[in-house]
DNA sequence: TTTT
DNA sequence: TTTT
């Protein structure tokens, strides 16, 4: 069955992306957002944050956004799918569960005296998924590149 | 501000869907689906069904696949976004919202003695919006289309 | 069938929030706001903006959110379901879809000098739909109430 | 910042639920659902499925509805949001990302001779998140529970 | 009626 | 590792 999984997410840049150009002419950005969920605990009362880190990568057009507009501590919106990888380390076979962006809205940064962009907002892709450059990291032979990445 | 307009939808299909084939190629769907939310009144206690309509509107491939394979009844997933038209009827201007679908997954229709299909699925889009047929129907010229319709 | 309705908004308020208290304690808060999609002509090439306008409405905690907090130009996340109205005006039928919003995240406002509070957020709901006063305008009460009101 | 963190699903149960009972009364499911996506590969021109599995986790109501209702192979709607957990295995620290789900729409199972209730849908929570048990899995508390658990 |  |  044609399923669906569909991840939308609103955080903040951990660190500036890491950002790689493949031979053959794809890019890829890693980061990692938090978002912070407040609630009451139930006995004492007070607020709790609870902080959930997400690993997202983004592809072509979405890279190369996250490349020149995102930086440590960003605010933005992303949508995508959940993808969990699997791979060996000392002889161990480890996971790992990120977020495949597809769609990406800048909300702007935090404080700063020298920010003079932070309300400047970018859409990486957009709703109609038009044929724009961005939205192209959304071809199907992403998944065959995924196989070529040194991870 | 690029902004975010995304509208997520599991209902059944009023009636089955109307497609017409336009002059340029193109194909255009219309039908509503109710999404019925059940919750108990707060003062007799009873549980209360409230059903609220939708008017999804589908393009190209997803009208198509609509056209085949939609009728009276079926439950179907539909992501897409908000759009409000305004008309004239009798000097008085008119509003009405509706959902254009970019993505459709078809979850199944209602019991029937003579339906084998039932837990066939299709998705008329995919999750990675690929370049194939049904995800075209996102091209940005859905909008210079639409004032064609003679609504 | 128990369906999903649901609707997730980015975009800015068009005016302030309109709130009304009620006389059995509820407040709600109406406002409207704009998401806007870019896309690139198909036959100039040029860039066009479309800009959708989409009815809010807030309860309790969080109408009282709305009330205090935002303010016209403001950005905000909206999750929420879509309803549509009908209601008799010079004795044509007429029908109104507004987004009855259940989580309210404020995603900051327009540059300006004298805003200090402009990465300042709050929501207003919460991802766990705690206890939580916001949290309560979700209660199923919403729906007789509704019927109270002088649209 | 209060972010966002939400995932929806649409997919299959690979195995029944395993629901545990806690000695605080609280009840805990945990199975696996799988969404499958259909894309077209760029050299061969072949239809290749990628199926991607996910962790669910579900609490008190919504625990007990997986644990009366759902079986393997059933299709389900969850719609939650993310957390990582990490844990100790052999002096290695292993991190399992989970779907924590808030609402669940059964959308039906496959097809079986002796399935009379194929199409019965039902949804552990409902959309305007009222006061009901299923409900009741999102409070806060959830956090400390967690806690307890001997994953 | 917003925003970039 | 972020943010308020």
């Amino acid at each position: 069955m044609q399923g669906v999984n569909k991840v939308i997410l609103i955080g903040n840049l951990g660190k500036d992306p890491e950002v790689r150009h493949l031979d053959n002419g794809a890019s890829v950005a890693n980061f990692s957002i938090a978002t912070t969920e407040t609630y009451k605990d139930r006995n004492s009362g007070e607020r709790v944050d609870q902080t959930e880190w997400h690993n997202i990568v983004l592809w072509r057009g979405l890279a190369e956004v996250a490349e020149k507009y995102l930086k440590k501590g960003d605010s933005v919106y992303i949508e995508g799918k959940l993808r969990t990888r699997s791979w060996e380390k000392e002889g161990v076979t480890r996971y790992t569960t990120e977020v495949v962006g597809d769609q990406l809205t800048m909300l702007g940064g935090k404080k700063s005296s020298d920010d003079s962009g932070q309300s400047s907002n970018y859409s990486g892709g957009n709703q109609s998924n038009s044929q724009q450059a961005p939205a192209q990291s959304q071809t199907p032979d992403t998944n065959s590149e995924m196989d070529d990445l040194p991870f």
